[in-house]
RNA sequence: GGGCUCGUAGAUCAGUGGAAGAUCGUCGCCUUUGCGAGGCGAAGGCCCUGGGUUCAAAUCCCAGCGAGUCCA
């Protein structure tokens, strides 16, 4: 990035100098002309701990004055967004004030709701999550001040550079910082797919803000060639975007850190939970006997990592210091940040889960529910939550709105975390008793299994003094081994890439369905068609969106009948897909005049689901909480889905609740209405809850709205004009598809009929076939299961008489060969494998060798079973062989252990035979022992 | 969104192709003044569901349902 950049007349007029660090060798602008480095840590300690750089200010203090500062400057205040990013698809959690505005008004699609525009932002950064209080600077949640101006190429720039350096330096000289203190730092900035240059601003060795200006956009290949202006950074290619916007990022904490001087931003933001925590362990804060060590080892701490400050510090401090007093302190510096992290996380609607956001919320309350527990700190999470939610309370009251939700929600998570740890501590249990060494392997299979971590593992073998080695990367190496999973590149749908370049110069198609919503025949003309694409100038045809599938339905074309099989908008051209078989360029003309017929049925079965989608969550919301939101949509004809965020199982009873509520929406027959509004007046007015099924682009959204406001959302399906209309809605189940997510099944209309009808149905036939009413059904069947199951045992016992019974009839049959006595027979009674095997063993218990045969079903079972006396005889009798033999004779095969053994075959005519070959085997091993013993003799 | 586990007696779990098991709990009898406990015995299983492979499936394969967990 060229130096250019960053001469701006601001500084230069202020009589800034450009530098170079003498130590990271960076650029910078400063006031002062002897200052050697750039300011940053770890080029420099941080001077301000101990020694502020400006009078103290409460982190509301430090908002209002940076807000109004700015309304000052003509930027308007915006309230803020949540902490969860659920208008993007790229990024969870709201990591900056600019990511409100992504993608669609950074790219230009959509005007800002403001402009220039200042917000205090709550965001949520997790990637820095293991150094979070011991490093006394990171945060996990933070909130991130910024005044941002969005100007566009060609038209009238609101400011740039200029303006927003002069802001920066006023703002921090207004709140009392020197001068000579405040150093300017060039540092390229990118993230996001978007680059530009930035200047850190930094003060008493601290980065207080980033004033960034995003004018680049990533592109996927080098320049082609010397028209392309292109800079390269990283490695990677940008160019100048279609908007250039001042992007600044105030750290709210750091400022009050700053203005404090304590050793760490925790002792700046929230020392009362941090004193809570320390007097319920019984703990001084170290600041009372330490206060001069603690400020030398925060100042150091910008600079060196703990080790190197252990040492350096080793004389001044007691020799466990580290371990007795840093580390806990650590510890709950962290469980503050965390719980104040959770306050916004759940407050904002997160629920607890497997996956997506809300893995992140249970990845944050466990680690709190770890780190209290390593301190044996016995205080309720809600408890720390609820102390951080009321000293917010200034600035976001919204928070205490949900302090029964959180309660609920954390309190199901701390039993939902005893239960994993508890199946934990029987697992490793279960490991160590098998004699089982505990491995590195191990270890990370049993977290990775069964989210057990590694000292919950080791702490558990411990006490059966079996040791266990918890390597220091440990979770890094967990990380790789998920790393090297491959990862599917996104594929681009080509045939929409395809058709955006063909209608690209072709108007917007007129939206007939939603001017005539009861119309289903349409004249139209033709603009253009290709492949199997016809672009009309007007159509009915709703393109698939919004989870509503596409209508079909016919375009005539004189006397041709196109079928229309698909329908999609392009940038809203509307592409009419034809079936394969037609001929598009025989039967059609551009300017041809054309009329066109959608499948009604069709049509008003999904317009009535549509309707009855937003009904439904309508309704969950109401009876479940505020913290319902729609996860993912599918309208069908027959039924829908609707998947909901819900922290437990939906209950029967809910279910029916909902179903109820439903319906009686239904039956208050309200006004269902559809309107285009701006979009940041629809934002204003409504806030984000109508971006149930994600946020479509454009300057206007589309409005439905039923009743009085009760539900509004951003939606571009058909919709009913009362809510009467859509018919009855019929809840059919709910099913978890992961954790935190219920997905709900529905049907409304007729087709919610024909559903009832066919349960009817059921169960009309299960009665009739019991021959009793059907309010008795499931009494019956109920008893009717016993029965059978008393019946079933009734019938093992007697088979297993009648087995008994066979003994004796068997016994007589017993033949000798030489001294050992055999019975081989076949046995007439269909008898089942598991009473031959009983019959087998108890025969050979008797001292027998045994072989039956007999029928089961279409084809014949074989046991075999020798005695023990037998075989400890050095008589080579082996069950598993004879079977095997006479399972060949009968077309079959098996097998068994020496002693009792089983098998079948298909060949029914052949079972004599089968008994034939098995005595002889008997023979044959017989006379080899005896050969034997003959010799030995 | 991707990965990895698991589903067997009321509970907790063994059982990796060849006769469904253990421990606790339950019930009955005995011992004990009683409590606690001990002794003997018994009951209790659609081995989650549906397909497939096999002579044979709790066990292997596929699909579904239910649960747990890690990562992005």
């Amino acid at each position: 990035m060229s130096e250019s950049e960053y001469n701006i007349e601001y500084l230069i007029e202020e009589g800034f100098v450009r530098k170079e660090c003498k130590k990271c060798g960076s650029w910078f602008w400063t006031r002062d002309r002897d200052r050697a480095t750039c300011g940053d840590a770890p080029c420099e300690a941080y001077s301000f701990i101990g020694a502020p750089l400006f009078t103290e200010r409460s982190a509301d203090e430090i908002r209002e004055a940076f807000l109004s500062f700015f309304e000052s400057k003509n930027h308007t205040r915006m309230r803020r967004y949540p902490v969860v990013a659920r208008w993007r698809d790229d990024i969870y959690l709201n990591i900056a004030s600019i990511a409100n505005f992504q993608p669609l008004i950074t790219s230009g699609r959509v005007p800002p709701p403001a402009n220039p525009l200042v917000v205090s932002q709550p965001c949520i950064r997790l990637e820095d999550l293991a150094s979070i209080g011991r490093s006394g600077r990171h945060l996990t949640m933070f909130e991130m001040m910024g005044h941002h101006a969005f100007n566009k190429r060609g038209g009238e720039e609101i400011y740039w550079k200029n303006e927003t350096v002069k802001y920066c330096d006023e703002f921090l000289k207004r709140l009392g910082v020197a001068e000579e203190w405040i150093t300017y730092k060039e540092a390229p900035w990118m993230g996001g797919g978007n680059a530009g240059p930035c200047l850190e601003v930094i003060a008493g060795g601290l980065e207080l803000a980033t004033l960034v200006f995003m004018d680049l956009e990533a592109v996927h290949h080098p320049p082609r060639n010397g028209l392309d202006d292109m800079t390269s950074i990283g490695g990677q290619w940008y160019r100048k975007m279609e908007m250039y916007i001042v992007d600044t990022g105030y750290g709210l904490e750091r400022f009050v850190w700053a203005s404090k001087g304590t050793p760490t931003v925790y002792d700046a933001i929230f020392p009362e939970v941090i004193d809570e925590l320390l007097s319920s362990i019984g703990m001084e804060h170290p600041m009372e006997r330490y206060r001069n060590q603690l400020i030398e080892i925060a100042r150091l701490s910008g600079v060196m990592n703990r080790r190197e400050i252990a040492k350096k510090l080793r004389l001044q401090l007691p020799e466990n210091f580290f371990t007795a007093v840093m580390e806990p302190l650590d510890t709950i510096y962290a469980i503050a940040d965390h719980t104040r992290c959770l306050a916004f996380m759940l407050a904002d609607g997160i629920v607890p889960s497997n996956a997506k956001e809300g893995y992140l919320a249970r990845l944050v309350i466990r680690r709190t529910f770890r780190m209290l527990k390593s301190l044996q700190c016995d205080i309720p999470v809600e408890e720390l939550v609820a102390m951080h939610i009321k000293l917010l309370s200034g600035a976001f009251p919204e928070l205490s709105e949900s302090m029964d939700r959180i309660n609920e929600i954390l309190a199901l998570e701390r039993e939902r975390y005893r239960e994993t740890l508890s199946r934990g501590e029987r697992i490793v249990k279960q490991l160590i008793k098998g004699g089982k060494e505990i491995s590195v392997d191990t270890l990370i299979n049993l977290y990775d299994t069964h989210g057990i971590p590694p000292e919950f593992t080791g702490e558990v073998a411990s006490r059966f003094h079996v040791p266990v080695e918890i390597p220091e990367d440990f979770y890094s190496r967990v990380a790789r081994m998920h790393g090297e999973e491959r990862r599917e590149v996104a594929e681009v749908d080509q045939v929409v890439a395809n058709l955006r370049e063909r209608t690209r110069s072709l108007p917007k198609t007129q939206r007939l369905y939603y001017d005539e919503p009861r119309s289903y025949v349409f004249n139209a003309t033709v603009l253009d068609y290709f492949d199997k694409f016809v672009v009309l100038d007007r159509t009915l045809f709703y393109p698939e969106g919004g989870g509503q599938p596409a209508d079909t339905g016919v375009i005539l074309a004189g006397s041709d009948e196109l079928k229309v099989v698909d329908v999609k908008s392009v940038d809203g051209v509307i592409v009419h897909e034809i079936e394969p078989e037609a001929r598009l360029e025989t039967e059609l003309k551009r300017g041809m005049d054309v009329r066109g017929c959608i499948n009604y049925q069709r049509r008003m079965a999904h317009t009535r689901h549509h309707s009855a989608t937003h009904i439904v969550i309508w309704a969950a919301r109401k009876l479940l909480g505020e913290h319902v939101w729609q996860a993912g949509a599918q309208k069908g004809e027959l039924r829908s889905r609707l998947d909901i965020t819900h922290f437990k199982r939906i209950t029967d009873d809910e279910k029916r609740a909902i179903e109820m509520l439903a319906n009686e929406m239904v039956m208050r027959n309200e006004d269902i209405s559809a309107s285009f509004l701006d979009r940041n007046e629809a934002e204003r007015r409504y806030g984000f809850r109508i971006y149930q099924g994600g946020v479509p682009p454009g300057k206007e959204l589309r409005i439905v709205r039923i009743g009085a406001d009760e539900d509004v959302q951003a939606c571009a399906g058909t919709h009913c004009s009362k809510t009467g209309e859509v018919g009855p809605i019929k809840i059919l189940r709910t099913e978890r598809i992961q954790d935190g997510i219920e997905r709900i099944w529905y049907s409304a209309g007729e087709a919610a009929v024909t559903e009832m009808q066919a349960r009817d149905e059921l169960i009309k036939q299960a009665a009739s076939v019991l021959r009793i009413p059907e309010s008795r059904l499931p009494e019956t069947v109920r008893r009717f299961f016993e029965e059978w199951k008393q019946l079933r045992k009734e019938n093992e016992r007697l088979r297993a008489e009648i087995a008994g019974l066979q003994l004796d009839i068997l016994k007589n049959k017993a033949q000798k060969i030489d001294d050992i006595e055999v019975i081989a027979e076949v046995i007439h009674d269909a008898m089942k494998e598991k009473e031959l095997l009983r019959i087998a063993s108890e025969l050979s218990s008797a001292g027998f060798v045994t072989l039956l045969l007999s029928r089961t079903g279409d084809r014949v079972a074989v046991v075999a079973s020798v005695p023990d006396e037998v075989s400890q005889k050095n008589v080579n009798i082996n069950a598993a062989t004879i079977v095997k033999q006479v399972c060949h004779v009968v077309g079959g095969g098996g097998g068994g252990t020496a002693k009792i053994a089983q098998g079948g075959g298909e060949r029914i005519e052949k079972m004599e035979e089968g008994i034939a070959a098995g005595l002889q085997l008997v023979n044959e091993w017989v006379k080899v022992f005896k050969d034997r013993v003959d010799k030995r003799d």
